[in-house]
DNA sequence: TACTATAAGTTCCATAACAGAACAACAGAT
DNA sequence: ATCTGTTGTTCTGTTATGGAACTTATAGTA
C-alpha cells in the first residue's frame, strides 16, 4: 500500500550510517529480529519506533516513510547536477527524481539497469517487455 | 513519552474541520471507538492511520505528532540537499545521470520502474532478482 | 423533570506487533 | 575450506491495537 518504501528506506539509512541491525536495535532498545522484519516488510514498525528512527536518521518522518515532499528537495539536487533536464516541466522532473531516489535505495536494480545499457539493443528491448509482463503479472496476483 | 501531543492534535484537527469522531472514522474506514481511544491517549494509532490523518489534515506527520519544529524540518531538508551533493563522489552522480538519460530514452522501462514502486516490497525484490537473472542469462547467450 | 438524539467514553475479544532465542543462509577474511 | 560477522527466518509467549457493543455524557425540547 502506501508504506511500500519504508522497508527499503530503513535499510538504506541504516547502511548509510554503517550500522548493523544489531547496532540499530541497541539504539532503539528493541530486538534485532524486529529490524530484520521491518526491512523485509514482514511487519510495520509502530509510531514510537518510527519517531525514534526519524530522530536517529535525522530525517523527517514523511521522508522516512517515503510519502512527503521528498521529491521537492531531490528535485533541487537533481537540477543542480543534471542541468540538461532542468528546463523540462515539473512533472517530468518529479518522476525522474522519484526514480532516482528509488534506484539509490535499491542498488541491485540500479546495477542491472547499468548492465542493461551494455547489451545489444534487441536484447534490451526484449528485457523491457519481460519486465513489463512480470510486473503486470505480479500486480495481478 | 514522545507522543504526548498526538492525542490533543488529533482532536484539535478533527474539530478544526468540524468533524465528529464518526465522520473522521468514516474517512479513515475504521471504527469510531478507536478514535476515541486515540484522543484520550489510551492507544497509539499505527503508522497507516497516522499517514492517512496526515493526508486528511494536510499536515506533515512530524507536525501532527508534535515533534520537530518547522525550523528543524527545514534545516533537515537543507542539510540533506547539500550533504548529498558534497559527499557523493562524482562517479556516483555520473552513474545516475547516465541511468536517467537511459530511462529518458526508454519510456516504457521508466514506466515499469515507476509501477514497481507501488507493489509490496517482497514482490519488488523478487522482480529485482528476476531481472538480474534475465540480464545475466541474456549476456551469456 | 423527563425524553430524545447525538456524541463521546469504556469494556471485551480477536488480531497484529514485539521480545527473545534458536537456527539457517550468506559473504568476507584468513 | 573454515571461521566470523551479519542478516533472514521460525517459534513461543507477551503486549498493544482495532472492532463491536455497551455505557455515559451532553444538548435541545417539551
Amino acid at each position: 500500500m502506501i508504506l511500500n518504501q519504508l522497508p527499503a528506506n530503513i535499510k538504506y539509512y541504516r547502511n548509510r550510517n554503517n550500522w548493523t541491525q544489531q547496532q540499530l536495535a541497541n539504539e532503539l532498545n528493541i530486538s534485532r529480529s524486529v529490524i530484520a522484519k521491518w526491512e523485509n516488510g514482514d511487519v510495520t514498525p509502530d509510531l514510537h519506533a518510527v519517531v525514534k528512527l526519524s530522530i536517529l536518521f535525522n530525517q523527517p518522518i514523511d521522508y522516512l516513510i517515503g510519502i512527503g515532499s521528498k521529491t521537492a528537495h531531490q528535485l533541487s539536487e537533481f537540477q543542480q547536477l543534471y542541468q540538461a533536464k532542468a528546463e523540462e516541466p515539473d512533472v517530468y522532473n518529479n518522476e525522474l527524481a522519484e526514480i532516482l531516489d528509488y534506484l539509490t535505495k535499491h542498488p541491485m536494480l540500479k546495477e542491472q539497469i547499468q548492465e542493461m545499457q551494455h547489451i545489444p539493443i534487441k536484447k534490451q528491448k526484449a528485457i523491457h517487455r519481460m519486465l513489463k509482463s512480470i510486473i503486470a503479472e505480479s500486480k495481478r496476483l
